[in-house]
DNA sequence: GCTAAATGTTGAT
DNA sequence: TCAACCTTTAGCT
């Protein structure tokens, strides 16, 4: 389940498997045959990542646009495919390898313009080089809505989901409460360079481990889901740094997490 | 074994 | 504001 960084690490792993091939497209659940059948047969060019956006470019100008939405899955195999059970929204094969996509909010046939198009709505993506902070520190500069809610606001930076919104927050003692137009330029900086630090992190392990070493309960050996996080999902235990009780509350139409003694309004 | 919630977004009401 | 998308998992029993 996809907050920016699994974006990214499929892209990699999908350009791998598919990039200089010519791919075969099928939907055995039928929503995307019209689709399938456009780009079957075609060389995948490219894939691009941007925020939780996927764009695979097909020879003749042609993409596929794939968002993942809170259930979207790639699964992914070598050799000979399994035989295609549930909800099957698109297998992709090439000689060697095949892919599965279930349950993606959005996968469509793109032209170079709605690429574009989609793209022009999004704000800066932390973790691709062309990320410009500059331009997510001139909205939220210029906000009166909190932070909390504008980490999670795509036009302002692309790729931050209810889990890293929560960590970044904590680990920058910042109030989640707190508007933008009180954030001083150092704090966003800082933020920003956090938010590269930890989702970089992310592609590399293929999940979301936020917490330092020495804040985890068990030191050695693979991180816990338990240790993985400071807040998130922690509503009622206690903080990892100070021991006060995690509190939540709906923000941004999500459950938000937050100490409220590491990070005082 | 069952239910609810979940790392997200869109489009209808 | 809410249902839909559709799967996985946590937390119950």
């Amino acid at each position: 389940m996809p907050e920016g960084h699994t974006i990214h690490r499929l892209a990699r792993d999908h350009g791998a498997l598919l990039q200089g091939r010519e791919v075969s497209l099928s939907s055995p659940q039928g929503r995307f045959d019209a689709g399938a059948e456009l780009l079957s047969g075609r060389v995948l060019e490219a894939i691009e990542p941007y925020g939780k956006h996927l764009f695979y470019a097909f020879e003749g100008e042609v993409l596929l646009h794939v968002h993942l939405g809170l259930y979207g899955k790639w699964t992914t195999g070598f050799g000979p495919p399994p035989l295609p059970r549930g909800a099957l929204r698109v297998r992709m094969t090439t000689g060697d390898a095949w892919l599965d996509l279930r349950g993606p909010t959005a996968c469509e046939v793109y032209s170079p313009p709605e690429k574009a198009a989609v793209l022009a709505r999004l704000g800066p993506d932390p973790l691709r080089r062309d990320g410009d902070q500059l331009r997510a520190w001139t909205r939220i500069s210029r906000s009166k809505a909190p932070i909390g809610q504008l980490l999670m606001d795509q036009a302002v930076l692309a790729g931050i989901g209810n889990v890293y919104r929560a960590e970044l927050l904590f680990r920058a003692g910042l109030s989640p409460f707190t508007v933008g137009r009180d954030v001083s330029q150092g704090t966003w900086e800082a933020l920003w360079e956090d938010t590269r630090t930890v989702m970089r992190a992310g592609v590399k392990a293929g999940r979301i481990v936020t917490t330092a070493r020495e804040d985890r309960t068990r030191v050695s050996g693979r991180v816990s889901r338990e240790d993985s996080h400071y807040v998130y999902r922690r509503a009622g235990r206690e903080c990892r740094r100070c021991g006060a009780e995690v509190r939540t509350q709906v923000m941004a139409a999500r459950n938000l997490f937050w100490c409220p003694h590491c990070q005082p309004a």
